[in-house]
DNA sequence: TGGAATTCGTACTGAAACGGTCCTGTTTAT
DNA sequence: ATAAACAGGACCGTTTCAGTACGAATTCCA
């Protein structure tokens, strides 16, 4: 059905919960609980986009997870790469090489234009444009949206 | 992996054969060969895209499929949404009502936003230009691009 | 220096979807 | 009447997905 998996799903949520408050890290509990998902998930998650290298963790004690860049700088297309490998809706488009249905499949080069509108889409959205613009009732005090969201120092 | 299944796939395939060649129509068997597909996967494939309205079915002895439409007309939104159902890149797109995150989840409205822009990239291709330019060892002797597809009458 | 908190890696399981096959019925041309 | 072809399911093996669990490594702090 031309969808994403719902780990990716999850993984997005917690990442622009991360890029509404850039100023503090969250451990795998506190996030879970703020977004309302299942820890499992939520920590498997987390653990597979700091080895891509979207967010940066801190282990130990007080450790957590922050974004490893402006949330501005992280496009869906990165996101998505990094939750369930390149963008390719079709088979063939990852295939490097050949494909054995080349000579009587005249589609292979339409699709790579379907897929470029597609990915083309996706690098115009950065996280910062995912992330909600205020939201009244969260925990967290917004104060300003500038060039970096700036909020009050955890409750 | 935002990706199509198989049989729509295979279904892309099948209805391009068919546009290049509108004059005739085209029974299980002989789809199969010329595209190289497995039969019972094509049988299966054509029935649905009958139903779904976007070929017309002959039946009986010297029956076959045909286009319902010109190609020009067949947008690949109308192929992919009768293969497998509404484009929804995400669970939450096409539940009408609500969503039981959706206090928790500021990402519905971004998502709506990506997805348009999935369906507006698929409804500016049709399958007419999915087709082949021109396929110089095909049976077919196309002779105009223009509007709507000419073609010799058949063999 | 030791213990506690937390991430990291990986292995496992149940459920659902996908890819593919087959069978039985219905329609139609000859 | 018969054979060719579509129509509509039922069915099954495999893979992927969602979710769980556990042990190891790391770091803070007392």
């Amino acid at each position: 059905m031309i969808r994403i998996t719902k780990q990716t799903d999850y993984g997005i949520v917690l990442l622009t919960h991360l890029a509404a408050h850039p100023e503090r890290t969250f451990n795998s509990p506190e996030l879970a609980a703020e977004t309302g998902l299942p820890l499992p998930m939520v920590s498997k998650t987390l653990k597979l986009l700091a080895r891509e290298g979207l967010l940066a963790s801190h282990r130990g004690v007080r450790g957590g997870y922050g974004l490893a860049e402006p949330a501005s700088e992280i496009t869906m297309t990165r996101v998505i790469s990094a939750l369930e490998g390149p963008i390719a809706i079709t088979e063939c488009i990852d295939l490097s090489g050949e494909c054995s249905h080349e000579q009587v499949c005249p589609t292979r080069n339409n699709w790579q234009r379907i897929n470029h509108a597609l990915k083309e889409a996706l690098d115009r959205i950065s996280l910062a444009e995912m992330a909600p613009p205020v939201n009244a009732d969260s925990g967290a005090r917004l104060v300003q949206l500038g060039r970096g969201i700036s909020a009050t120092p955890a409750a």
